[in-house]
DNA sequence: CCTGTTCGTGACCATCTGGTCAAACAACAA
DNA sequence: TTGTTGTTTGACCAGATGGTCACGAACAGG
């Protein structure tokens, strides 16, 4: 790592944290659209405003920013589901945890594309992540609807894949934006509308089998 | 174009047959990964065997090579909702085109990925296609999905988005393919899952209001 | 004011990249 | 054999790319 024992980020000047600021928004703006290979230094520089030299000043080399923006952006990735509550009603749980995830779609749709365009790539510089952090993750929160489940809460689906299907149809939105968009033509608002049928889909889709007649 | 009357394909060798099919398979590989900027002729023509020159001799430039990746990916890519019968029966002809969408997910994951790339960078290449055809070909098919939900046959969703989630759903399984491994650990086989899960999915969610009794 | 540290830049470099070209090679018919 | 056509290659090029470096500008703190 490069990071010392007292946090490199508290001792850095004013200077130093708006521009590294703007160097990882730049990067964001560009490695989403490119992809690393596809992105170059001088283009983020470009977009930062600053000269390639100047911004090699604040980053050792193209990886490092790269993973600074990923390092960044796993943690935000898995706060929404961090968030679900094991107390809560189930339905509402979900039905928040797919409002969040399409918050984030609208709000952080750069992100997102940086995101895809990680796994696409096979994902080489996540695998970890994906395996370790992420992996339990998943397991701990779909050990909590498989609970919903047995107790006829919600409907009995495979935890995992009813948590692929709310990654799946979230982030549409967000990474086939222009596709969307496209095929709507204009006068709609992608977003709102997904709020309204992903609401009534996962509604629809968690309803208990029988929710008065036994079976 | 670069397309005489006579179609240039038909009089091709054999030789130039073989070696422009094993070209545009190396690039399918290639470009489906890193993208377009991110992919290198090099490493296209090295992962077909030839060299660079050579491979420069079937294909006028990187960008004629990916011309006829798309062109050709386009055409398959539409052919499963285009397929969609509307004297079918409603439920029924969905979940054909879901498994459809799914078996493609499974048997061409790059080509899946090369259009999810496309898509992500902005779609410059194809951007014309999505509001031709493919906004045609859909427009189409909503209508019908439409009228099958005001004869009460399915239930009454927004016939756009309700594609747009089989679309989202099915890819999800191509695109993030290393994520849902690394997700699900090892001894599972996603896509046998997937199937059921979405079989499951859409037969609840196209489940009309009330089935029995009457409106 | 001076001085040490931080910040910024023009010039530069090795390597990679897409693409060209003349010449060599193979296939095959006359 | 020879000529013709189709195929393959080594050598090459101009521009892009990631990255370095010596040096100057700006800005502390004293």
């Amino acid at each position: 790592m490069e990071d010392d024992a007292p946090s490199a980020a508290a001792r850095r000047s004013r200077i130093q944290k708006r521009n590294r600021q703007m160097i990882l928004d730049a990067a964001l703006e560009v490695f989403s659209q490119f992809g690393f290979r596809g992105a170059t230094v001088d283009q983020i520089a470009e977009t930062a405003g600053l000269s390639k030299p100047n911004l090699l000043y604040y980053f050792a080399s193209k990886e490092a920013i790269h993973r600074a923006l990923i390092d960044q952006l796993m943690q935000t990735w898995l706060a929404p589901l961090h968030a679900l509550d094991p107390g809560g009603d189930p339905v509402e749980e979900l039905l928040a945890y797919v409002r969040r995830k399409l918050d984030m779609a609208r709000d952080f749709p750069r992100e997102s594309r940086l995101f895809a365009n990680e796994i696409l790539q096979g994902a080489p510089r996540i695998m970890a992540v994906l395996q370790g952090d992420l992996k339990a993750l998943v397991d701990d929160k779909a050990a909590v609807i498989a609970a919903w489940a047995r107790a006829g809460r919600i409907a009995d689906l495979p935890p995992h894949h009813l948590i692929f299907s709310i990654w799946a149809l979230t982030q549409h939105y967000a990474d086939f934006d222009v596709q969307v968009r496209a095929v709507l033509g204009p006068g709609h608002d992608p977003f709102s509308e997904a709020e309204a049928f992903l609401d009534r889909l996962f509604r629809k889709l968690l309803a208990p089998a029988e929710p008065a007649s036994g079976r």
